[in-house]
DNA sequence: GGAATATAGTTTCCTAGTCAACAAAGGGAG
DNA sequence: CTCCCTTTGTTGACTAGGAAACTATATTCC
């Protein structure tokens, strides 16, 4: 209830907004992506292992905010499609190194391209001051809660 | 590739923040809403039929930006937990009409304050000029893509 | 060194969506 | 009226992810 009893509206809460535009936003590079026959999860994997190289999958659970269990079937899938490669640890015997491989790291400037255009299409309706206000306040309101993994979905 | 011919970074984006934070955001959402035994769609719903009742399924496929079979599966959770009612449309023999029960109708302003809540928690960290700029942008990049649906993941 | 504990990855089961096929009902053209 | 196409809701097959159990390996503590 607000001060007027009345049940506040939906519209009322900036959740709702973020939610709505933020699901636009990473549905329209859903779009982008399939023509290249790869998934927003995937394509995040992808950019996380193509800065550092190579990486444990638990390192990339928390990167990543997923569990260790979809990392493990993410994983999976490129390694199928052979963008990943997947190696046991010699310094433990638990433990695998996640990299791209050679098709995979030439695919990964690609992608970033489209990540760029979905992110000036999304975002090219605002003032160049409006896009630095948005980046503020969203680092602002992360930094308060601590965020720091890269969601995905 | 940005101008230096270096891939851009993922944190470059401005989808990548809005991501991260609404993602935040909706998930301490759900955490609240557990208490109550009900998810976020199941809350949309209901909120969605507080204002407009009784509402035809595929009425509901729209404004929530689901498609018509999840929101059959959806009614029929809430049919189970007996906050929704579904009856036949005297008008057509193909439509439903859905409605708040009276347990559900109940229940609204309960779920509406912890939906005050949780947006005065995800954005208290912003100063009251701070949140009034984000509300202008966000609903800016909501009206400049034609957005109208109430997403609810 | 050996036992208890912690950690890494996989696997199974579950949930909540999509998509596509479907049956039932409506509506228009002849 | 009848045929044809559309619309409505449901269903089944599939997908991506979470939670928790499980296996194998490390590590720590005595």
């Amino acid at each position: 209830m607000n001060a007027n009893g009345t049940v506040s509206r939906l519209t009322d809460h900036l959740g709702y907004w973020m939610r709505m535009v933020s699901n636009h936003v990473s549905f329209a590079f859903a779009r982008r992506l399939e023509g290249k026959d790869v998934t927003v999860a995937e394509w995040v994997m992808m950019r996380e292992l193509h800065s550092a190289e190579p990486l444990a999958p638990h390192r990339l659970a928390g990167r990543m905010g997923m569990t260790r269990g979809a990392i493990s079937k993410l994983a999976d899938r490129l390694v199928a499609k052979a963008l990943v490669t997947r190696s046991d640890d010699p310094a433990d015997g638990r433990a695998h190194m996640l990299a791209l491989s050679d098709a995979g790291r030439l695919l990964v400037p690609d992608l970033a391209r489209l990540a760029d255009e979905n992110d000036a299409d999304a975002f090219g309706c605002l003032t160049a001051d409006e896009r630095t206000q948005l980046d503020r306040i969203l680092r602002k309101i992360a930094a308060a809660h601590g965020l720091k993994g890269s969601p995905t979905s």
